[in-house]
DNA sequence: CAGTCCATGTTAGATAAACTTACATCAATT
DNA sequence: AATTGATGTAAGTTTATCTAACATGGACTG
């Protein structure tokens, strides 16, 4: 089992990820609902959340009090990923761009006092690297 | 927080411990009931268990399937506190003497071919250290 | 070998946690 | 003023977990 298993592996109820994040159930599941995260379920439809899953929504937190919209943050999180599998391939100019923007927002946000409590990717303190 | 916070953390219903662990609910509330592990509880009385738990309980497993009963493992338990909090006390004979006991039946049995699977510690596959 | 004990199975009934759906709210846009 | 986006809230249902009690089956013991 590697890594990323490890981060992926559907272990917490939305009641700890509740504490885990400060975030309402209402706020989980309609990131959920726009696809922004994708939870496993157990076998009777309860959401069960991965270390990825916390990791995003502690990002989407973040974002949001940026000022950042469901659909930029999905956009965001989707260019992230494909970022992370490596994809070397010669990327899209435009989502690129927007990406760019995007980022270099939420760094000036950063300046001005903006950026709450830095909300941590949560796996970085739990899962080895 | 630290290391040992993090591992101390409630974080799992029982649900998971039951898939992660690969026991019975009856199993675990059993352990717990003889004082092997203490689950945090939520404010509805239902268990959270830790990584720390988690590890227990995988140490729990291969101990009796070694042919340890409860009160050896508890033993074996609170010694391996005792160790961890480095507390270097000359140690009391007799029960430092036991534990020899017990961990050269472990290991004698392990030779024989008696130890299944290696349940590691869990949290060592997830925790930094 | 009948009786105990230990670890676990099983069942019942109760409570907590989580689910979906629908409607409400309220600030920001249009 | 009307619309939209993000969130709150309530109702009713289902799933998960709880405790308590009794059942079981293998290992030991007199």
């Amino acid at each position: 089992m590697n890594d990323q298993d490890r981060r992926s592996m559907p272990l917490f109820s939305i009641g700890i990820v509740i504490k885990l994040t400060e975030l309402t159930a209402r706020q989980i599941r309609y990131y959920e609902e726009h696809q922004l995260i994708a939870p496993e379920r157990t076998s009777g439809n309860q959401r069960l959340f991965s270390f990825n899953d916390v990791d995003k929504l502690l990002e989407i937190k973040n974002l949001l009090d940026n000022g950042l919209n469901i659909v930029g943050i999905k956009f965001l999180l989707t260019e992230q990923e494909k970022t992370e599998l490596k994809q070397q391939k010669a990327p899209d100019l435009t989502k690129k761009e927007l990406k760019q923007i995007l980022k270099n927002e939420l760094t000036e946000a950063g300046k001005y006092g903006k950026v709450s409590l830095r909300q941590g990717e949560l796996s970085r303190f739990f899962v080895k690297h």
